[in-house]
DNA sequence: TTCTCGTTGT
DNA sequence: ACAACGAGAA
């Protein structure tokens, strides 16, 4: 049995909207530790990686594993009810065929109640390999957003250019060329527009900024991304929420000098 | 003859707008006490009725009773050409083939006046019948159109209870339920927030989601609305629009088990 | 189907 | 106050 109450219904909606482009049907894979979500893209370049912890939930219980099978179109509709500062509990039996959301409003005078149906999914658990990345690049998470859509207006892709002096985002495109670069800086003021470089090696990488720009609909959740990156291995693109639960997306890059 | 002029073009814009999907065309009835509309949409299931007041207008001017009859498409392409903050002035004649629209800025820097022709449209004046509801709900306009669009994206139909504990909306669906449940409150310091329940007895009907959510176009006209439900007898939704002038929706519930 | 307007969220 | 999203109109 599953009994999840969230403060924030908002958080949910916003992971949610951030990954239900890329991903149709997935399992909400619920135990005592928290609720995780692990599912490729449909084309199978990317992956999506969600973990709310436990501890994001008050109170949370779950006893033992349950699967819980959404359609996230479904659920976005669901979610849509909630108004922005209610607070959501999520309940489910032990093998269950539907998923109970109530959404109350801080003053309780308003509840309301949805049974969204579940559905068997079979699970194709990745097991995400730990990585040592050769570049890990913390930055604002709007201003890589802006860069992203910026560059997504000239290209289909980016190429992400990690060294000591900084990190380079650089497109060709029709109608011409765009880069963006940052050099690490620090404001003890404002630690939100930190950028922070770190590396063992420099990288050069090119990814498709469709992807990007959609992983970036996740910027609302936190101030800061953190960007990994290391040859021949996925990109990381990281969200952390409250207490270390966190939502990442994974995108291999496009190999060789295809466009 | 007749000579109306409305402070806010706005207001006739909004309720051509919350009206022109239900019914096509339709006569605006002028007379010594005001403007006044009442028809029901093509598949007869609902009924509009338009009220306003001669206090709406400064002036207002009607010796007898004239019969203006509007296609409201047309009615709305001419309404468009208003800008937010116009001042409308309505003519017409005893007998008139048209209506006379002119619409000028609040700082006479800008005239725009419109000849609409007019139609003869048989009247089905239907005398709609005072009622005594067995339930009167009053609630935030933007709270019901939310609750409808809701329940809208999981169903058909929408079966609302009233009884003295509160009000609640719910609704079957492919993908799940859904049900939302007010309790009544007031709050001195926000009243266009409270939720108010007059009841006799319980009530429990159930309406087609896809008209609430047209009448709910109406709800920038007031903050309010007002949801009168009696059992056998058509749902009235009431938006009452300033100094005793409104505009009321009603819909004959879905009978049997209908899905 | 594309564009514009209005609404909501940041 | 600005930007993004969704809804409605052309």
């Amino acid at each position: 049995m599953l009994e999840a109450r969230l403060e924030q219904a908002n958080i949910l909606k916003k992971v949610v909207d951030a990954i239900k482009d890329l991903v149709q049907d997935c399992n909400f894979d619920c135990n005592d530790s928290g609720v995780a979500l692990q599912a490729m893209d449909n084309s199978h370049v990317a992956l999506v990686s969600m973990m709310l912890k436990a501890e994001a939930f008050s109170p949370y219980r779950c006893d033992r594993n349950i699967a819980l099978g959404v359609n996230l179109t479904s659920l976005t509709k669901v979610l849509r009810a909630a108004q922005n500062e209610d607070v959501l509990t999520m309940k489910a039996e032990d093998a269950p065929d539907s998923l109970n959301l109530v959404f109350e409003s801080s003053d309780n005078d308003r509840i309301s109640e949805y049974d969204l149906k579940l559905m068997d999914i079979d699970q194709e658990h990745l097991g995400i390999p730990e990585t040592e990345y050769a570049a890990t690049i913390a930055m604002p998470a709007a201003e890589f957003k802006r860069i992203c859509t910026d560059l997504a207006a000239m290209s289909e892709s980016v190429t992400i250019d990690a060294s000591k002096d900084g990190i380079k985002f650089s497109c060709n495109g029709d109608i011409g060329n765009g880069a963006v670069t940052l050099r690490s800086h620090s404001n003890v003021e404002k630690p939100e527009n930190n950028v922070d470089i770190e590396l063992t090696e420099p990288v050069a990488l090119t990814f498709s900024l469709k992807y990007l720009v959609n992983f970036c609909k996740a910027s609302a959740l936190s101030n800061q991304v953190k960007i990994c990156l290391s040859n021949e291995v996925p990109l990381l693109v990281e969200y952390n929420l409250s207490g270390s639960s966190y939502l990442r997306f994974y995108l291999a890059p496009k190999i060789g000098d295809e466009e």
